[in-house]
DNA sequence: GCATATTTGTCCGTATGTATA
DNA sequence: CTATACATACGGACAAATATG
């Protein structure tokens, strides 16, 4: 038997299983894996034992380490000798790191823009998400909605390697967000400018969305930098 | 310890089989044919079958599907589901990407520079074995010289998962490389370039070593896109 | 510090499904 | 259509490292 029995929704791998699948049981374990780690399911730091997951997934051991080989390269897992892989834990370099990559990627896909851009579209509906979750009190879809936004702000410059990129940017982001003690206070601030950005783009002025998103983005990092020092000193 | 024999042999692993090896024996067999790969022992386009890597590495199946995975995760194989593992052959359109993502990321690394930046000395010694290199020529070790530069610039951005990224990049770039008939005509007009571009990060010009940067880049990309047209013309 | 149980690392053989000659 | 070769996934085995008492 191979279903998850979760507070919410199953995921069943044997739905394809037999029938052609596009892709491999690995992969979709990790798809399973992935996603519970972004919800939150399997928090940070935590260790993900072999023999729990294989033994609720229905799966054999060796298609698990390999799931488990994909997402530590995707940085979402730790791999530790013969100690197991546990949720990566972010410091606050990496999210220094991550939010330099942003400010240069998102920053560098939007200025040249000179026209309204295809992508809007996209852009227009991750806003609209956004509001909607926060008027539904939904903090965990404000911040997905949140993340789509940038997604399709970095999607602009149309470089497939560069959305795999800040794919990954953004699902570490999520394990941040994760350590994080109030999403709400965070994400919402930032739904107006969301909107002034699109405004700018809706103009075809990409340096004056630039401009937006770098300040944007430096405090969204000094928010996140200091939340980080709060919880260190609640450590000691 | 992995020994490779560089010509003909194949490569050692049991060497340090059985010992406490830092590594997996994976990662290994992946370093194996990461390398191969960047030789051209493997081209791109040519197939890797899985008993004659295990028969000749003397690892099991397992061993080896795990090594592809990390590699096609680098993007230096694609894997088709059912049909087997093989070298990347990049299209164009590839070269484009790449070249875009090096113009983003070089030149955005090295324009904030005011001063002569600490990685300047590792800067220097790719410049000097790319010049000894093209006078022994050796055109193989002009095109690894030109890359650890390039490499190099990267680095000035101090960023762990960017030095990633364009370790990744420029592993896609040799396989470019590799199709491309001649090596010297290609790398060896960029050396001068290359001591310019330290000159000026040498008095801390960073805006200028970018907009040097720029225009060779442009014109490199520009060449490749060229020698892919004639290829493509032959083949027809 | 030591002996134990648990967990991971590595590898094999095999059954089944899939593509190609 | 059959035969062959190969990829996928599984279960089991044993060694090595770690955690536990």
């Amino acid at each position: 038997m191979v279903v998850i029995t979760a507070d919410d929704g199953p995921v069943g791998l044997e739905a394809d299983r037999g029938l052609l699948g596009r892709t491999s049981t690995a992969e979709r374990v990790a798809d399973v894996l992935r996603t519970r780690i972004a919800e939150g399911y399997f928090p940070p730091g935590s260790r993900l034992a072999e023999h729990e997951i294989v033994e609720k997934l229905g799966i054999s051991r060796n298609t698990l380490r390999e799931s488990f080989r994909l997402l530590t390269h995707e940085r979402l897992l730790s791999h530790e000798l013969n100690r197991g892989v546990f949720v990566r834990l972010l410091s606050v370099d990496d999210v220094v790191d991550l939010y330099r990559i942003r400010k240069m990627i998102e920053c560098a896909a939007v200025r040249p823009i000179t026209a309204p851009p295809a992508g809007l579209r996209r852009l227009r509906i991750a806003v609209l998400d956004g509001d909607q979750a926060a008027r539904s009190q939904r903090w965990q879809e404000l911040g997905t909605a949140n993340i789509h936004f940038h997604q399709g702000l970095a999607a602009l410059g149309e470089s497939p390697r560069i959305d795999d990129l800040m794919q990954g940017i953004f699902a570490e982001l999520r394990l941040v967000f994760h350590v994080m003690a109030d999403p709400r206070r965070f994400h919402e601030r930032y739904l107006v400018r969301n909107h002034e950005i699109v405004a700018k783009l809706d103009v075809g002025d990409g340096a004056g969305a630039a401009d937006l998103l770098a300040v944007y983005l430096d405090d969204a990092e000094r928010q996140l930098v200091e939340a980080y020092a709060e919880r260190a000193a609640e450590d000691s």
